[in-house]
DNA sequence: CCTATTTCAGATGGACTGAGATAC
DNA sequence: CGTATCTCAGTCAATCTGAAATAG
């Protein structure tokens, strides 16, 4: 006479990868959300700062188009960013309807912490998987991406 | 004088597997449940019927650590699915607690129903990617769910 | 005239919390 | 008395839309 499981899954759901997906992502980005509130940061903080580090002073569109953040938020993570000077913002005399937003030298250095304090949360986040297979998926996913967008 | 590609992503954030496994949820979940919404459904709707489907009758919060629903959404769903006739509801005699959750004919006919859409949406959303990745992909997330839940 | 950028104000749905009523 | 279940009300952050103001 077996215990009950009345944790486990129906084999119908087990089939819905969208629902798994969905599932993980949403603890994984808690995990990773609460490391940076920690620091008194947030995701798109990140993402900002390290675009900007790989491509240099850009428009906030293309900053948008880069990290996938939209246009809207993007105003309120740059206003926060430039308030603890992490960036600048000055308008493009090549073109006065963009602002061009630039990585200051303290931003480099609040980069350098997120990314220290992000790589550790994401080691725990995905210390189920080992290294092999968190590149299967890295690869995975960013085939998901390309081809799904919208 | 190579053009510039103004969608790259940096490199520090390619290195963030946490962001590109939100992303592609996001995306993926929003075609599942366009496509269940098509049906006038939900996928808490799918979710619940296919776990009285696999268990049997059962309880409320059996429903909700079978599914992972919160106690509260899975009120709403039960609500909603009663009122269509997929289930039916009466109190347990044994603990005048719980309520007992029942699968009906018309409710197993729905199941189908949702099954069928729900599967091809996914054959859509999960087609940048072959059957093998795809077993991958369930496969990793399934331990990452194991490992990392809460 | 149409399009692009920045900004604001708000809609929408998802995950979750807290507390009350009831029963064990 | 403490715990479990069901329910309701409501918070909270995330994604996204629409429109205004400005500039090309």
């Amino acid at each position: 006479m077996e215990p009950i499981d009345y944790t486990e899954t129906a084999p119908l759901l087990q089939a819905q990868p969208s629902r798994l997906l969905s599932q993980v992502a949403t603890t994984v980005t808690r995990q990773t959300g609460q490391a940076l509130e920690a620091m008194g940061a947030h995701r798109n903080h990140f993402a900002v700062l390290a675009t900007l580090e790989a491509f240099g002073p850009q428009s906030q569109a293309n900053l948008s188009r880069r990290t996938h953040i939209d246009r809207s938020d993007m105003v309120a993570a740059l206003e926060r960013l430039e308030r603890d000077g992490s960036v600048s913002r000055s308008v493009d005399p090549q073109d006065r309807r963009q602002n061009v937003v630039s990585l200051t030298a303290s931003g480099g250095i609040r980069l350098t912490e997120l990314s220290v304090a992000l790589d550790a949360a994401q080691r725990t986040a995905f210390a189920g998987i080992d290294a092999v297979e968190l590149d299967q998926l890295v690869a995975i996913l960013g085939k998901l991406r390309s081809a799904g967008q919208r």
